[in-house]
Formats: structure tokens, sequence, C-alpha cells
DNA sequence: GATGAATGAGACTTCATTCAT
DNA sequence: CATGAATGAAGTCTCATTCAT
């Protein structure tokens, strides 16, 4: 990705992040990537283009990073561990595109559905890792299509933490925490 | 609430859910609801306050929908699984409204603020459930605002898997076992 | 003019002289007369028809008050001070209807060419005093239309004074020191 | 100011004057202005904005021409010859400039307080010609608040007057016969 | 590669007017 | 006489996209 192209990805994600995808205009993102607008044309073909590359890439950082550190591991509870840590952490660095993600994938129209498509890629890993689970007797038997979707459901628990919690937001803290309760429950066994 | 109110009210969740509140036209609205576009503006000040007022009145019904059946219950975990069942059957009844709610309450600008607000009061009715259980020793001590954000979660959790598997959801099945998880966890204990 | 139609009256002067004619609402001149919208209609055909009821009435009065004091005069100069008098007086009374009057003469459409013929009858009395007073050798030889125009001009001046000078305008004054240039003239003669 | 931009700068002012500011439409501007209707937009913020920049415009190219020849003289008495002549000059080769200038003034909301003040600065420039005149003796003690208010009334004079008498307006004689009534008064003097 | 003036479809909104009550 | 819910034509403005330079 050549700079120019990087500057204007960057600023699209900070822009859509601010103001939604359909309120960020074209003059906005030109503005804050410092290009003129046509030059985002000479590298986009469309406004969706550029909201289709963003989240093709940051899902593709967020899979790499989940699939580069799990490959190490040879237990699904620490797979598992490891999936949550780097959610928390993706989304304290990454915030914006967490942000934009959440925003698009809901609703019933093509593109949205393209990109929840590309969501359950990511969630595939997941499933992956407990069926794993269950094979080695770690994991309680379970629907595994369910427990993978509340480990993206995290995502969102963890994006309303931030958003209520601005100043203070630890993400060790919190991955730490919703492991425990994940691997343990919550209710209190005598 | 007037019939013609009701009607614009009705279409609008319909609209937005479908093609999401920014591509959905005041057109499409009035159309919908059978009134002329005039109309809505008779009821409504402007596009973002029929949203406004949408979000207001279905977390107003979500909110009594808990409400009312965990009076009716003296035990917290009862009352989880309260939350956790409404949850996942209103999001079966009223999945356009969460569609909308879903997509409105992340980024940054005063709406979405306003929003957010709004689902605080929401997730403090499950703080409070929470904090009874540790009092009561049902649940185990935990961060009861990180907790009330996972439950918060699971609603996205749940839309992720209709929206996944349309044909056949079931919300009793979804909610059995996703409490199930949360009071017990996953990890297999011997 | 039984009673509501009068509130309709005043309030539009009211509302027409604030917001100007075309930033006027019917809703606005309802809410400020206190009666519905519809009743506007009841007893106006359209908006356009109470400004033209409003001017109409406006000069009828502006007239009525500049023959009647004439009358009873009989020298050309003494009838020039009369005037410019009244019309100094007239903004003070009635400066919401001058206001409304001198937004709505300029321009060539059809309803300002309309009201500027309402004007002219008022000018004409003045011409005619003109005349007179030529004859009578109280004026000197002089072009009648453009005098005319230019008593015509001083109510523009007058009100430009008065919005320059909010808050001590005294029309009495005002119409003093006019009247004085106009008769002697501002030159200075040995 | 580039082509595009004074393109559209005059069909504004010929549609305004036409029309009126409030019944013009954007539509007819931009066919004047032999532009597409979003040109408009890329050069000016909004409708608004068009009548201010132009109210903005002509009223310096008044006080331009004012400045200009006045200058160059040193007697009170010619000065206000002059500026009464460059008046009647400007409303015969700019009149639907002062139509439009007219049409806004009066009322008392934000915009037209604005155009009034920039009235003001015109004014000014006659004030001081009075002052100037009074201290050398060519002109009588007199408020000149006052007199340069009354020589803006003569520019409302002298457009009651072209727009009376369509066919023959002659700025040169007006101006002739206001400056004579002016300087000498009306009154006859044995 | 990059620019930015120009476009025009289409969105939101306003508001005078109507009409059944 | 009076009301106010409903209308829809028409206006202002936005903005993704194009294209000549």
């Amino acid at each position: 990705m050549n700079s120019t192209k990087e500057r204007i990805f960057k600023a699209a994600i900070s822009t859509f992040s601010k103001s939604g995808f359909y309120k960020s205009t074209m003059d906005e993102i030109a503005e804050s990537a410092n290009v003129a607008k046509g030059t985002l044309y000479y590298h986009f073909k469309s406004k969706n283009e550029i909201l289709e590359f963003l989240i093709d890439e940051g899902l593709k950082v967020l899979k790499n990073e989940v699939s580069e550190k799990i490959d190490k591991l040879n237990n699904a509870v620490e797979k598992l561990r490891t999936v949550i840590f780097i959610q928390s952490d993706f989304l304290y660095k990454y915030g914006d595109f967490i942000t934009v993600l959440l925003s698009q994938i809901w609703g019933n129209n093509k593109v949205q559905d393209k990109f929840r498509e590309k969501l359950y890629d990511y969630l595939k890993i997941i499933e992956d890792i407990i069926k794993e689970g269950i094979s080695e007797k770690l994991i309680v038997e379970c629907d595994e299509k369910i427990v993978s979707s509340v480990f993206f459901g995290m995502i969102s628990s963890i994006l309303v933490l931030k958003l209520r919690n601005k100043e203070n937001f630890d993400p060790g803290y919190i991955a730490d925490n919703i492991l425990k309760y994940t691997l343990n429950g919550i209710q209190y066994v005598k």
C-alpha cells in the first residue's frame, strides 16, 4: 500500500468512526487525508469500496493476530483465553475500526450480508477451537455456533464498556475478568 | 398514540430495519405508512426525531417487560435467567427494532451518545440484579459493570445467530444454552 | 371588522413586520392571533390576501389622517408641514406597517405593481398640495412628481433613522428638522 | 472573481430583482447563469450567502464610486452635489441592485440588521461631508444624522420615480432638481 | 498520480391550502 | 364560525461522482 492510499485508508477509518459511514463525506475524508477529492477516486472506485477495503483489511489483521498467536498453543482453553485477550487489545488499539464494523453488520442489504460473511470466517476460527476443546474434554459439550457467537458478542460488550468508561479502560483487566466468567460461570457453587 | 402516528411508527421501524436509517427515505416511510410525506412532518419534527422516538419506545417496552417479570421473582439467578429469556424473545419478536438499535449506538456523535445513555438505563437494571446476587451469595464476586455489559453483548450474539440461521431460530433454545454457559461456564470441571 | 378578523389583522402586521412577509407562516400568524390555522382561511382567502388587506387598510388610515387634517388648512406650506408631521407620527405609531409596506413595494411583479398603484394615490394628495403651493406662489416652481416622491422618500429616511436610533426616536423633533431643511434648504445663504 | 462565480453573481442580481429574493429559486438562478444547481453551492454556501455577497459587492461599488469622485473635490456643497448625482446614476445603471437592497433592509431580523449596518457605513460618508460643510459655513447648522438619512431616502424617492416613469427616466434631470430643492429648499422667498 | 471545478440526482423539509368535523 | 389533521407541490441543500487539466 503506497503512502497516499494508506493516508486515505487511515483518514477513512477515523472519519467513518467519528461520523459513521453515511454522515462521512468524501470531502471530509479527503481533507483529513490531505489530498484532493479527486485523488480518492484515483485509489478507490467509490465510497463503498473504501468501506469494503477497510473492513477487509481490519478483519484480516484481526484474523492474523489471532491465528499467529493461537498456532503456537496446543490447548483449547489457552487458545480461547488468547482470543479474548486479543479481541480486547484489538479494540483498545483499533477502536475506530470496531466502531465502523459494528455499525455496518446489522441489517439485511447486500453490503451488510457481505460484511457478515467476512465476519463468519472469523467466527469459524473460534468454532474450531471450541470443537477442539470439546473433543479434548477441556470444554463442556455445547453448541459451538452459539458459543462462538457469544465470543463475538463480547466485542460488543467491551466496546460498550469502553464507551461508558472512556477515561480508564484497561484491556487487560477486562480480558481477565471476562475470561474468568466465561470459563467458570458466574454462579456461586458451594 | 393516535392511529396515524402509530402507522408511521411501525412503518419507520420496518423501513429503518430493512434499509438502515440513512438509506431509508421519508418517501419510503410515507409510502409504507400510507400517508403523505407532509404527514410525517405533522407528527414528527424530523427524520431524526422519528428514530429517537422509535428507540425510546423500543427500550421502554424492553425495560417494562423485564421489570414486570423480574419484580415477581426473588432470586437473582432466576432474574438473570428471565433477562436472558426476555432478551432472546424480544429479539425474536422485535428483531427489526434491535437491528435499528445496534446500528445506531456505536460512534461518538451526540445522537449516538444520547441513545447509549438510554441503553445504560437498561443496563442498570441488570447491574442491580447482579449486585443483589452477589450479596445473596448466589453469584460470585465480580465486576457488575463488566457483567452487565456482557449481558448486553448477548443481544448482539443472538442477533448474529439469528442472521446466520434465518430459517430455524429458536429463542427458547438459544436462551437455555446461553444461560447454562453463563451460569456454569464452559470449562470442563472434573 | 369583527373581533376575530381584527385579531388576525393585528397578528399579521406584527408577524410580517418581525419576519417579513415570506418568512412569516400561517402557523405563526394563527398562533399569534390565538386562533386555529383553519380560521385564517375562514376570514381571508389566502396569505396574499391578508397582506393586501393589511396594506389597503394601512394606506387608508394614512390617507384619512392626512386628508382630515389638511382639509382644515388653507395654506400649502402648512399642509406640507402637516404631511411631514403625520408621516413621522404614523411611523412612530405604526412602524410595523411601514416596515411591511417598504419591504413590498419594490420589484416588478404584479402584486408589487398593485401596491405601488395604491401608494401613488397617496402621492397624488401631496402633488396636489405642491401644485396649489406653486400657484399660490408659496412654493417655488418645481416638478411636482419629483417633489412628491421626495416626500415619500422621507418615510424611508425616517424609518432608517428610527431603526438606527431605537432608543430615542422623537417623531416631533424629526418632523421639525426635516421640514426646516425641506422648506429652506440646507445651503447657507449670506 | 472567476468567471463562473461572476456569472452566478449577475444572474442572481437579475433574478432577485425580478422576482424578489424569496420568490427567486436556486433553479432560476442556475438556469439564468447557465450552470447546474450544484455549482451555485460550490461557489456559495447558501441562497442567503448569495444575497449577502451581492449586497456587499453592490455597496462596495457605490462607496467606491462616491469616495473616488469626492476626494477630488474640496467643497462640501460640490461633494453633496456629486453624491446625489452618483446615487441617481447608480440607480440608473444598477437599478436591479437597488431594488434588491431596498427590499431587504427593513425589518428586524439578524440578516436585515447586518445589511443595515453595511448601509450605515455609506451614510457615514455623507455625514462627514455635512459636518465638513457646516464647519466651512457652506451648509446650515443641522442634525447630520437626519440629513444623511434624508440623503438615503432620496434613493427610495428616485426608485419610486423610476418605477412610476419607466419609459423616460433621466438621471441627470432628476439629480439636478433634487439637488436644487435640497440646497435651496422649496419655499418661495421674496 | 493528483487535482478541484462542475454536475445532477435525490434527499430532507416547509408550508399554504383543504376539508371533514 | 372555528378547528387541526392531512396534504403534496415545491424549495433548499448535499454529496458521490466525473473529467479535463
